[in-house]
DNA sequence: CTATTAAAGTGTAAATCACACACGAAGGCA
DNA sequence: TGCCTTCGTGTGTGATTTACACTTTAATAG
């Protein structure tokens, strides 16, 4: 059933960039494509968007469908248009960024052709997918100093020593533990569980969960997490 | 000359939330619609985007066709995609916010339909532009504390007063005179000029532009304007 | 030429925050 | 019982931030 317009219209599509975390370092999910251009390279998760539905329900489909991943923090990250980015015809496609976490990492991970990449290692990737992941991860870094996102991509429970980590992989430095500490507890969003983290022969770890009422606050009003 | 496609599409278009300063008050170009939906309401400049020109290109025609605005400061805000935002069929908006001196706010104002609201005191406007409008103030009180765009809004040279005078317009709060400039003074981005500013019976004020080669190293790599 | 007016310009002390840094505690395992 | 590994904690120092009030300057009016 074709469509008719008075002026030539570009397509819309949305893409997902994709972070997760496995506890060393920084990953970002990518799918092998099937069909030309650019068959077989690596691309973020992504497709057009249908004309009855908001551009984060195309995102939050379009992830579905191609990695599994449901209920994930979505954000709106850039809308990329430059006129020669699709070798096919115009189109602009509003890229997002999500962050999930390490139960949804493994769920995505059966998706057919979805595959999990360190940040530091990624193929070539299709169109100009490149820039946008470059653009969602200048942005992870920012935000995750004054918004507390970084506790999307840890698992319910969780041990400072994890949360650190964390950190580190996504602003590729290493912190001081006392002073990290120190600051990732002066926010009151932590609360210790009773249970401990156990795992190796060593002293176990205080275990986590953070406070959903005031993290939400903070979400909004934000903080300055600088170490 | 129609166009035909196998989907329906949406329409792409920009809109631009203009930003300036006269000295007291923040100030947002607006101009007023000629046609229908929203007649004679007040409404963001913007307009269809172009299939071969960028959106960048497409918010910087739209802003000088309607309010004869050239070589703004323009960035990208946010895409507004709610599937019932404009009446008539399914638009996507992609809206840019931008910043300008005085001397382009006059030389806007002879544009037809176009005025000045002060951001405190708006009329009714078109479409979702009050959310836009909303979403980029946010923005501008963020950006301000840790990119030093608020030079965008004053005339090449200005004194210290002037530029606190902003930053309290832009923030909604009063600024401790020795406190801000102190901090100001010491980015080392502000030149003295031989010049004073001369108005009034009372001790003129040292005028100061600003170093643009500092200017752009500091809007690239960011500070933090906390006072 | 003197007094008045109004904004410009300036410094310091106290409090707070950021940073660097090292060692005892706990538990598993051999 | 001793060893190994990671967990968890406190303090001193220097830097930064904050709060706060008076003198300077030039124009204008009398």
């Amino acid at each position: 059933m074709p469509h008719t317009y008075e002026y030539p219209r570009a397509a819309l599509t949305v893409d997902c960039v994709v972070f997760g975390f496995d506890g060393g370092e920084l990953q970002v999910l990518l799918i092998r494509r099937g069909l030309e251009p650019f068959r077989d390279r690596w691309a973020l998760p992504g497709g057009f968007v249908r004309v009855e539905e908001t551009l984060e329900e195309a995102a939050r489909r379009e992830l579905e469908e191609e990695t599994g991943l449901k209920e994930v923090f979505l954000e709106q990250l850039y809308t990329f248009g430059s006129v020669k980015r699709d070798p096919r015809e115009r189109v602009v496609s509003v890229a997002w960024f999500a962050l999930v976490k390490p139960s949804a990492v493994t769920a995505a991970t059966d998706a057919a052709e979805a595959k999990w990449f360190p940040v530091s290692d990624l193929p070539p990737l299709a169109f100009d997918h490149a820039d946008i992941l470059a653009t969602a991860l200048t942005r992870l870094r920012g935000k995750l100093t004054y918004q507390p996102i970084g506790f999307e991509l840890l698992p319910q429970k969780f041990t400072l020593t994890q949360l650190q980590r964390l950190y580190e992989a996504v602003l590729g430095e290493p912190l001081d533990k006392r002073n990290f500490r120190k600051k990732a507890l002066s926010y009151d969003l932590l609360i210790p569980l009773k249970e401990k983290h156990q795992e190796g022969p060593h002293r176990p770890a205080q275990l986590f969960r953070f406070d959903p009422v005031k993290y939400e606050r903070l979400k909004k009003k934000g903080f300055l997490f600088e170490i």
